[in-house]
DNA sequence: CCGATCCATCGACAGATGTCAATGGATGGG
DNA sequence: CCCATCCATTGACATCTGTCGATGGATCGG
């Protein structure tokens, strides 16, 4: 690691256009360190079993959205815990957050997770 | 299967039946606690730079598999460590070991990523 | 205004994780 | 045989991670 100096403990938020950059096949050649790392990120982001249902939660909510309010209770966890690991998953790029009045609503990012299915499948045609 | 009775410190090894039993896409409704959990542990093998670019160093070999002594050279680290990764991915059914010799051969797992990339899949058709 | 609700951040803590050096089991070459 | 090579395991260590309770900022309803 230790690129730069100061890391303020927290990695700069993942952009739609990182990972449109980063996300070719892995089976398709040697990944670029810088890829690897993006990958990781994201990767990492859903390698918790309640960041998986949160995301499931709030994939299968009516609108396609959800607060922490209703996340809270699906997956038995206090709220300031929801909220970090909605955070972890804005910041992977794989959620969005919209506050509309005191709510946040939470959307899944669909472009990021099409994303990650393509850097899994095989190189092949 | 050489399941031991004491299983100390190390999940069970994921196995191709797991892969196939929980990963119905995660936006397709609720995913059950048990499927969060196995996709959770493959997501959380490929959440480190170092194994996607070994995956990656694996899959862009000749002949599609490698040792661990062409590993470490550029992934810039210990044997012992790339020995540690590469049982992260093998016990998350995302590579294969074979002993030949004096020499262990590392693949991939085709179907494990497939299934992977199908859990991120949209729901839809 | 006031109190209630929603939420992010902070501080703390146990447990997991990534890394290495040292060790020892297998295997194969002289 | 003996030694060199390949590799997994162990023990140790610093760091990261998941979780909570407490706190405080915003916002809405009366």
């Amino acid at each position: 690691m230790g690129q730069n100096e100061v890391m303020p403990a927290s990695l700069p938020v993942i952009q739609p256009d990182d990972v449109a950059a980063c996300c070719s096949p892995v089976t398709g050649g040697v990944v670029s360190d810088g890829a690897a790392e993006t990958l990781a990120r994201m990767f990492k982001a859903l390698g918790d079993p309640t960041r998986v249902k949160l995301l499931s939660l709030i994939a299968a909510s009516p609108e396609g959205e959800a607060c922490v309010c209703d996340l809270t209770a699906p997956v038995a966890l206090s709220q300031p815990t929801v909220s970090h690991h909605m955070k972890l998953l804005v910041d992977a790029g794989l959620a969005t957050r919209e506050q509309r009045g005191r709510w946040a609503y939470y959307r899944v990012a669909p472009e990021a997770l099409r994303s990650l299915a393509g850097a899994l499948a095989p190189a092949d045609g």
